[in-house]
DNA sequence: GCATACAGACCAACTAGTCGGTTTGTAATA
DNA sequence: TATTACAAACCGACTAGTTGGTCTGTATGC
């Protein structure tokens, strides 16, 4: 029960040849010859290839989740609140950028009983970023005339897009890009007076009294 | 060659079984069970499933980058042009739903030879709006110290996502959501000069001087 | 009579999953 | 320490089912 490196090493290449090929486009075969194993010791570890994929899900969701949670409690108010749950969102894909491929375009073939787990987690996201835009409404710190849903998935939007081109390698950090992001969210949301606020625009890449 | 009955049904019935299923998750004798045809009805007017993939995708592509280049002659300034580029952009998922989705999952299963024609025009799709998005700073109009590439793929990142919540029957209109996005994207890019423009601020819900 | 449009039985290839067997780790026993 | 006992980890040939694509045949229009 102590050593997993088999498993590991399995995900590991699965994740690898998914992000790539696609879910269909890889067989058990090419996994377990890709890294060394068997089809036996394939299926010792895993249920059914669609229990893999199911794994691969949850790993990236559960982990997305809890940090928004802890960005949630860390933070007391919507706008820090907010600027850290998307720089931890941007953050995972530093980490997680396969697993996002994954989950972002192979949700649809998860079967029933998997998705539905995932779905209640994706949706308690969602409720977190929209709770906190309801949030920055009320303290008047957002624009009272915002569709706190549309607004929101936005957000959710434009960050999980990232898996289409960003690259680690790139030419941007994935800090500047978590700047990037909270500016021009920032500035799509916050109010006049709120972007007056010393403590509120300084998450803003250039304050509005400096021009 | 008049006579495209059976073609235009098999690409019907295939692209709302795609977006549910996935590509995968379709069989070519689901196709044409599900539209009274037959396997030789569908490879007569289809080398291949694959190349019915590429249909798909070329048709839609194909319009939406006819419609930003007429967007593009029809206004002649930076914001003005964008807007127009986006209401376009959002409108396509009231027609071509399906498409989108389809488009936006299954890129990936795309033979090369089919991948490489749609990537050169998703590409001059980008192009135009990072062309747009450096003229509008270049105009003032956009605020100098944004990203271009990161802006611009901000934008398309939160349109395209549309095609994981957008239901034609939901609560809001395609033009509302087209506004609003609008209203999102205006104010994370105009400076505050181009704000106080009144020509400029028609684009905003609510203008900046109103408070 | 000839091309186009379509039908549907058929095939070859592929793939997820199985199953009997082997190796490896480990803990108890002597 | 050596030996036995057992279970978990792992192997790989095999299978049963599925799927994209073909091929022969037919009907219809020009």
């Amino acid at each position: 029960m102590v050593e997993k490196q088999l498993k590991d090493r399995i995900i590991e290449t699965a994740l690898t040849l998914f992000e790539k090929y696609g879910y269909h486009g890889v067989t058990v075969d090419r996994i377990v010859a890709e890294c060394g194993a068997s089809k036996g010791g394939f299926y010792h570890n895993f249920k059914s290839k669609d229990e893999l994929l199911y794994h691969i899900h949850d790993v990236f969701i559960t982990y997305v989740l809890n940090k928004a949670q802890e960005a949630y409690v860390k933070y007391k108010t919507p706008t820090k609140r907010l600027c850290a749950i998307i720089r931890s969102f941007v953050r995972v894909f530093h980490i997680y950028k396969p697993h996002i491929t994954v989950f972002n375009q192979e949700a649809a073939y998860l079967k029933p009983e998997y998705a539905e787990k995932i779905n209640e987690k994706r949706e308690r996201y969602k409720q977190i970023i929209f709770q906190v835009l309801r949030e920055g409404i009320e303290a008047k710190q957002f624009r009272a005339e915002l569709s706190v849903e549309l607004a929101g998935l936005s957000i959710i939007g434009m960050v999980n897009w990232m898996y289409k081109w960003y690259k680690p390698d790139g030419p941007m950090s994935i800090e500047q890009i978590a700047a990037a992001f909270n500016d021009l969210i920032l500035h799509s949301l916050l109010t006049e007076e709120a972007k007056r606020d010393e403590d509120i625009s300084s998450f803003l890449l250039s304050r509005v009294g400096d021009e």
